[in-house]
DNA sequence: GAATTGTAAATTGTTGACAATCTGAGGAGA
DNA sequence: TCTCCTCAGATTGTCAACAATTTACAATTC
């Protein structure tokens, strides 16, 4: 347990977290509409609060405002899944690309990383859910290292958005070696310790590479052809870089 | 004058754009508060649709958000030129080599470019603040060529971040030199249609470094120094990658 | 005199009521 | 039958009053 100021969140940032949660498990598909007397009646809150919530996570993307009109559960689509992955790797190689450097000037504090790494470990035998969201803390760990705030902001505002594929397109990460993945995590620890861009980069963009492919084993040949006609995933998944 | 729809704003949104503007002018400065009460009587409205227009802003970076304290307008650093810049770079590298791929399967429109670029050309002779803004505008334009929405609103939100460095950490780009800026503009989305991905990435990273020596010109020795002492300097404006 | 506590003013957070806008069903006219 | 119009009902947008929190300053204690 840990004594840290906790900063208590304000209602609305409550409030957007459960309706988040909502969607994230399940109980809010795409397509559902936000109504705000509903939800304020079934938070025992006023309006106020609830419209806040909605704007926040309409910035986030996880819900559409139209104007006058309401919002609705945004519906994902395989592109979204593309670009997202794609920011993921351009973004976090610009933050491990700057963490490279600025572990050549001083020790970086690996605390958290490790901490989150060792969360994977645990995570290891259970189910895989628990195994990706661990991962994705880890990453967001690691992305933080770059000490790039907007860049680190940006990149763990994504990973609500995997979470949101997982629940809605059928993503599953079943067919991950997880155990694999934790070596991959440890020589890339300590290629930036080293301050060895190029290595570090390297391995970053292969391990986005990697997850993409093992996300995409549990569907069906047409499906995996379909995806590959798209210029994304092709050129930015498909072509190795150059070693 | 054009007879797009025109998409009437919100309340919220008209008075988060007459803020932004102020800040973006000059009017409210970095850590003036924003206090409801006094913008909703200026403004002729409650403060629910203020409050509305803060939260936005928050969003954007513009403003900061201080719980139960109320909000004040954010100073920036030149750490965050630096990182708004290698943000822009990324992404945009991201965009246009998708933007490259997508040429190559079919024609892109170009309409929205070039009528960027020539607003660009007919400031060429006025003040260079006009000349800065449409260079924002045609890049924004650019990277909508990619297709990608996150990206492109990530990009063009970041437009907004170089016009507060502009007002108040006295960033000028009167050094420019905007018809050699028009010349590789019109070189790179010739790179573009040609689908050429390693020229076009080439040319748009090496657009973002001249850009950066450009309103460092104004700058003293001693403060440039300070400067490239930071690794996202030296790292990622200084090195000339291999063409 | 320094630190602490108490208190009033300023400010944000919340609420319920009212106004404006959108949606969809039903009817009038072609 | 199809289109256009009207008009309720549902829902969001706006407002002003009230509650909770913070801040600044004065009074009190050590």
């Amino acid at each position: 347990m840990t004594f840290q100021a906790m900063e208590s969140q304000s209602t609305a940032e409550l409030l957007a977290e459960q309706i988040r949660d909502a969607i994230l498990v399940g109980s809010l598909k795409p397509g559902d509409r936000l109504i705000e007397q509903e939800l304020s009646e079934s938070f025992g809150t006023s309006r106020g609060p609830i419209r806040e919530a909605i704007r926040i996570l309409a910035t986030e993307g996880l819900i559409e405002l139209r104007k006058n009109r309401g919002a609705v559960v945004s519906a994902p689509t395989f592109d979204d899944v593309l670009e997202v992955y794609a920011i993921r790797m351009s973004l976090g190689a610009l933050a491990i690309e700057h963490a490279c450097h600025l572990s050549a000037q001083e020790n970086l504090d690996l605390t958290e990383v490790t901490k989150k790494l060792e969360k994977i470990r645990k995570a290891l035998g259970g189910n895989s859910i628990k195994a990706v969201a661990a991962d994705l803390e880890f990453q967001s760990a690691l992305i933080a290292l770059g000490a790039l705030p907007r860049v680190t902001e940006s990149f763990s505002q994504t990973a609500v958005d995997v979470g949101v594929f997982v629940q809605f397109l059928g993503i599953r990460y079943d067919a991950t070696d997880h155990a694999a993945l934790v070596k991959r995590h440890e020589k890339l620890l300590v290629a930036i310790s080293k301050g060895d861009v190029d290595q570090a980069v390297y391995l970053w963009k292969n391990h986005i590479r990697t997850s993409v492919r093992e996300f995409m084993k549990p569907f069906s040949e047409t499906e995996i052809e379909q995806l590959f006609a798209r210029p994304l995933m092709r050129n930015v998944f498909e072509v190795e870089s150059a070693k």
